[in-house]
DNA sequence: GAGTCAATGTCGCAG
DNA sequence: CTGCGACGTTGACTC
């Protein structure tokens, strides 16, 4: 990894076109060649970049830059789509080099999945009824749990940690999809969620989907620690 | 800005809880107290985060953490989300801080507002009309572009520069509530995109929705240079 | 501040 | 490899 402070100006052209002005900024090196441009603020995105694969060049200013003051330019060129981005390095203020040696890479805890199993153990929290299976298999992807309720109902049942709008509509094709299976009848939905905004209930009754709020902490204290992670 | 090469690990909890074994890593903190955690790899997306606004304070490590090798313990929290990122920094490799001044800002061509903007000026690329306004409000949100074509049909048009069925779903909300206004008839729809994804557009024609693609190069081309930014 | 939509989105998994 | 959905999405803009 390389860090290199510099006054600098940079473009990039790709997907689309952009341009940074002259300006002091922290030029970051990845060991596998890809490149980030960090200001003092924003947030962790960088002002331009390029990802990896690609390779980066170093040459000379040609006359023209040289007048303007340019000390170097940085080329980094990703040769299957074509992005390029020119970094013209004016005063460098500073270099630096370390080896990071490999990363043994982020763990996350208690995601959706936890959610979706826990909710499968505790099918009481919708109604009732008995679970068919998980990951209940459709044309254009599974819905997360499928259910036959206590009359005899089927209930396809999508699970989010934040209920909004696209959960709903992702959850509209597949009732809608479902719904063409004579043997899947009568057939209905229910979008379960920590916490659902309000217009994604709205679109969701409007659709004669229920809504149900799910309580994690409490969905965790009736689980049993024995069967979990940690 | 400041930049720290150092051996760490990581604790975030927040929307969710993660954690980074002990390795060497890059952390920037920025002048807003923003702090980033980079590996040697990836993308531009550090390994964990904390976004502005956060405090940062630096503590000495307890009788557990000395033992273990810890020098400095670093608590990046957002009082507002309660997020927390606890960065113990076990041997530090090398420390650097420079002042970067103002950053001008990016400036971007090529995005979807400029597509949209080109098209609302060249609306025969769609069949032909008249605009009746770009940005056409709606109760979720506007539409890009409705324009009233030569047979007097209202058109309701999404542009995208990549046509996905996300997009088509947007439209499908908006003919949808637009198709209750009695003023509004006749109505239909049109997805415009640099590119529209096989699955889109059947999702689209299925629903009666025309797919037009738009060559941009073509539609800059046809434009007014002295109008334009560049 | 909440809602809505774009993004050089990026990331990860399954088919 | 591609499609597809999640993301601590982030960011920009409107109301």
């Amino acid at each position: 990894m390389r860090t290199v402070f510099a006054q600098c100006s940079v473009e990039y052209s790709g997907r689309l076109d952009a341009h940074l002005e002259l300006a002091n900024r922290l030029l970051m090196v990845k060991a596998d060649g890809s490149v980030l441009v960090h200001s003092d603020g924003g947030s962790y995105k960088p002002l331009n970049w390029m990802s990896p694969p690609c390779t980066m060049s170093v040459r000379e200013p040609d006359g023209e830059e040289t007048d303007a003051g340019v000390s170097e330019v940085w080329e980094v060129s990703n040769n299957k789509t074509s992005d390029l981005l020119v970094i013209r390095l004016f005063e460098v203020l500073a270099d630096y080099a370390h080896d990071l040696g490999t990363e043994p890479g982020l763990i996350k805890d208690g995601v959706e999945a936890h959610l979706q199993q826990l909710l499968a153990e505790q099918v009481d929290r919708l109604g009732g009824g008995s679970l068919i299976r998980r990951e209940y298999p459709t044309p254009i992807g599974p819905v997360d749990l499928m259910i036959r309720d206590t009359n005899g109902t089927y209930v396809a049942v999508e699970v989010k940690r934040r209920g909004e709008i696209d959960g709903v509509e992702q959850l509209t094709r597949y009732l809608d999809l479902l719904g063409r299976d004579p043997l899947l009848q009568p057939l209905r939905g229910i979008f379960a969620a920590q916490a659902i905004k309000p217009q994604a209930r709205v679109l969701a009754e409007d659709r004669g989907i229920e809504c149900v709020i799910l309580d994690y902490d409490e969905m965790r204290g009736i689980d049993h620690p024995e069967d979990r992670l940690f």
